[in-house]
DNA sequence: TACCTGTGGTTGATGCTTCAACAAGAACGC
DNA sequence: GCGTTCTTGTTGAAGCATCAACCACAGGTA
């Protein structure tokens, strides 16, 4: 590691605890989305699209409105739901009032794919995380979690890549 | 969400958490990698071989230790160091004893390129986690850590993506 | 030596993400 | 009404990760 004098460089243990976030939440990633193309042939990210249709009313809503709870560029939701048509798990369609606008809904085949791989995407993260942790850990957890999200938030301006801002 | 009779769901707490925790990861993830962009050109994924390049003896290090270092599957450092050494950061060299292998050594331009992209990098993570916690979140931080990076180790049998094992 | 197996590393194809540019419609001002 | 500007969503190109296949060499066995 470089030394120079303004900058306020990481002590030992948070060097350790950072290197060991990096090291668990990648590999956290990795494992799960390992485990449900496997299981259910989807990325961990198409996945999110199908959960949080599968939460709206009439399993259906809108592509801006949907990346935002995907946390998700509109580009990038663009190409995946694209993607999502082609295996018939979604279908799109114009809105009524805005022509703009284009409606995402979940269909039957793709709330079946979402049912059968759930079960086993829920038992991975329960064994990983939730089993792993005691309750005094959870606690704790759920602290930092929501500390850190409003922490980085307020650092990117709540940026999301791929979304063209101002010009 | 569907439910199925044998399938141990998330409560309303834990799917709170999880859901936090999927923002708050991906959000600093993707907030140091374009910051890291921004100020230095530099990939996070590429900070980090350099990082590791930069600790080691004479600076250098056999690309399978490097992988493992860096936990990435040795297709993924081959490409990268591969662009690495197209910037001029890194070259590479064959091993005196094994005809097989392959040295990697950060140059000189790429210890600078270090040097220069750190203390902005390492000023964001202080910024959007360590400053952020509380020091009995940090304790907590640090158990939470490890024992996530153990669950998941135990869980995937330390499998890396991209590393074929068995045939 | 010859063979066979295992390891280290690279390569090319494919897939997902990002960026930049664009098209089409809505909203506002005049 | 008409032009300007903002918003919504899509598209194509480029970047990085992953996978499968491959080559080259090492080590063991006969």
């Amino acid at each position: 590691m470089p030394e120079q004098p303004e900058t306020h460089w990481l002590t030992d243990r948070e060097q350790r605890v950072w290197r060991t976030y990096l090291a668990a939440t990648a590999g956290l990633q990795a494992h799960l989305d390992r485990r449900l193309r496997a299981d259910a042939g989807i990325p961990v990210a198409y996945y999110e699209i199908l959960v949080v249709l599968s939460e709206s009313p009439g399993l259906t809503l809108r592509m801006g409105r949907l990346a935002e709870l995907c946390r998700s560029s509109r580009s990038r939701l663009s190409h995946a739901v694209a993607m999502l048509e082609s295996y018939g798990w979604v279908s799109r369609c114009a809105t009524e009032d805005d022509g703009r606008g284009s409606l995402a809904r979940l269909t039957d085949a793709g709330l079946a794919a979402l049912r059968e791989a759930a079960p086993g995407h829920v038992a991975e993260v329960r064994a990983c995380l939730f089993d792993a942790l005691s309750p005094q850990q959870l606690d704790a957890l759920d602290g930092i979690v929501h500390t850190l999200r409003d922490a980085v938030a307020a650092r990117s301006g709540g940026a999301v890549p791929g979304c063209q801002g101002a010009p």
